[in-house]
DNA sequence: AAGACGAAAGTGGTTGA
DNA sequence: TCAACAACTTTCGTCTT
């Protein structure tokens, strides 16, 4: 009896730091108070997440809460625990593949009988040959760990770079890399795995931290969405006001709005095939005007990466066809 | 003086024959 | 593979606040 109670003590501890975290009796899940189902969007960079119509902060501070399950004793614990190494698709043999020490002892430490130590050696030796066991198997590793040093400089969440490798082994699989450089086809991997994810980050973003340049990378990215058949949907410019925004150093309110500019102007057919980066600019700019908060068309520009003359086309069209009131 | 606006010419990428 | 095309940029002059 004690001891359940003490077991229970601590799951009740666990507990009420998460309320506290919560906030101020906010709501438990991602449902925002203000738009009634909708769901939150994580952003993984500042660690909160915002609701995807209003973009009011619903949580902060997100938190592993560990697993969902609950043991008491240690036989549940045993049977509910799924641990061990995960399984992934970064490393290049999905991180299963059994690993041989190098030194010469067995497990309590004892140096190895001359058989013994030549059966490791010839072990060890096929062990690298299945491993790493030819060009392609290298060269799928030297991928890999080049998308993980870009999404890592670009503060990617790990399911974009799960993705970003799934669909880079698509390609070795079809034996698209054939002629086309390894680095571009990983940086376009990884692109695809923003797109697929709806990470806002542009193509230019990604070239920055690429060895090669925008128009390789683009041009691997259109081969293989084409050869593995892929069709990702642009990124929705919702999805990057959160991020200039907060650059810009705008209020919610301003956030809120420009999601509903953009919403108003998909509707009203103004944002296919124009970059989205421009639209999300001028929805700021728009929303900025109305309420008070004015920035100018210079510092909307900058943050968005588009020129002054982007935004005010943007800005025109939506002021045209959707009959905005921006004289306040 | 700074910002907004618009015209004109140039650039890189897409599309369809 | 080439030309037509739309989106976007660069540049620069004018107008407004």
């Amino acid at each position: 009896m004690e001891l359940k109670e003490s077991i229970f003590k601590g799951v009740n501890i666990s507990e009420a730091e998460e309320v506290k975290a919560e906030g101020e009796g906010e709501n438990a899940d991602d449902g925002c108070p203000n738009c009634r189902d909708t769901n939150g969007i994580r952003d993984y960079q500042r660690n909160i997440v915002i609701c995807e119509k209003c973009g009011r902060v619903l949580r902060e501070k997100i938190k592993d809460r560990g697993p969902e399950w609950r043991a008491f004793d240690q036989k549940q614990r045993e049977e509910r625990s799924r641990g061990g190494s995960p399984m992934t698709y970064t490393i290049h043999d999905k991180g299963l593949s059994t690993k041989i020490d190098w030194k010469n002892r067995d497990g309590r430490g004892n140096n190895l009988s001359p058989e013994r130590r030549s059966l490791m050696y010839r072990l060890r030796k096929w062990q690298r040959r299945i491993r790493i066991s030819d060009a392609t198997e290298r060269n799928l590793a030297f991928a890999l760990s080049e998308m993980d040093r870009m999404s890592s400089q670009l503060g990617l969440p790990k399911n974009v770079r799960e993705i970003a490798a799934l669909i880079y082994r698509g390609a070795v699989k079809k034996e698209l890399i054939r002629g086309r450089s390894i680095e571009g086809v990983a940086s376009a991997a990884l692109y695809a795995g923003c797109r697929e994810t709806q990470m806002p980050r542009t193509l230019e973003e990604i070239a920055e931290v690429s060895r090669v340049d925008k128009r390789e990378i683009g041009r691997s990215y259109r081969f293989i969405t084409r050869e593995l058949e892929i069709h990702l949907p642009p990124i929705d410019p919702a999805n990057y006001v959160s991020r200039f925004g907060s650059e810009l150093e705008i209020s919610g309110e301003v956030r809120r709005k420009a999601i509903e500019i953009i919403k108003k102007a998909h509707e009203g057919k103004l944002t296919s095939g124009r970059g989205p980066t421009g639209i999300a600019a001028a929805a700021i700019y728009v929303a900025s005007l109305e309420c008070g908060e004015r920035r100018t068309q210079r510092e909307v520009a900058e943050v968005a990466r588009v020129t002054e003359v982007t935004v005010r086309n943007r800005y025109k069209e939506f002021v045209e066809e959707l009959s905005l009131d921006v004289s306040v």
